[in-house]
DNA sequence: AAAACTGTATCAGTTAAGTAATACGGTTTG
DNA sequence: CAAACCGTATTACTTAACTGATACAGTTTT
């Protein structure tokens, strides 16, 4: 079973959203496996204290990447292949730092400054 | 006079959002200095393709942050002191950076390859 | 002074997010 | 089989974000 134990509503980002970006990146950390069971919609919006609605928001939203397969009536379950995942990996992480460095570029600063930065700040969090 | 030549509207994100990073990193980088003049509301309106009022939101925001003032009937401009400058720096690098931290992390990165992903992708954009 | 600019304010329209209540049919469990 | 769960679908409402159009008063420029 997919815990969200650690997840933590954070910004102003949609509810949905920011439950697709955790178990996309409980994929590509290892943290989610295939054939996990996933929540069940009522249980999880229980647990969050959302609308089922916005669940199966973000349910629907990962079984159209292929990550989760939902059959009428059983739980819902993860299925990414090693492929997918490591291709979700890859895709996360360089989004994620090439918003970075446009950001840090704009402001002005220099590659070493930002690798130092990022060791800097990484156990401070 | 600020130049917006190399303002590109990118992601989902709100346009007046990006008009106040674009102007606060620009501060952060000492591209913009204090005393520069604005673009009116309509002249960058017309020159990005949007509303006057989103230009404004964008001007009250930063005007509110006490980065720009301005005068009715007269063109705003630029009012960052030194200090502000700083603080302003510091605070931008490190939401970035700590954003891009906390994504890596749910994503099982480590500290190594998170900086050397840095460096690598720093070239490519 | 007159024209052309400027900032400011106000109202309206569209879209998306989030919540809510309800219903139906399939699966699992006792 | 029956109860309790599951996924799915539909409709409606509220709120905020974003954009658009217009009008008004002050400043600058000629």
């Amino acid at each position: 079973m997919v815990s969200f134990s650690t997840f933590v509503r954070s910004d102003g980002a949609p509810i949905y959203t920011q439950i697709v970006q955790f178990i996309q990146r409980g994929i590509a950390a290892g943290t989610i496996l295939s054939g996990d069971e996933l929540p069940s919609r009522r249980v999880l919006s229980a647990l969050l204290g959302v609308n089922p609605n916005t669940i199966q928001k973000a349910y629907r939203i990962l079984e159209d990447e292929g990550l989760i397969q939902s059959h009428s009536g059983a739980k819902s379950c993860v299925s990414a292949s090693p492929e997918q995942r490591e291709k979700i990996r890859e895709q996360l992480l360089c989004d994620d730092v090439r918003k970075l460095i446009q950001a840090l570029r704009q402001s002005g600063v220099e590659k070493a400054e930002a690798a130092a930065l990022v060791e800097r700040l990484w156990d401070e969090s």
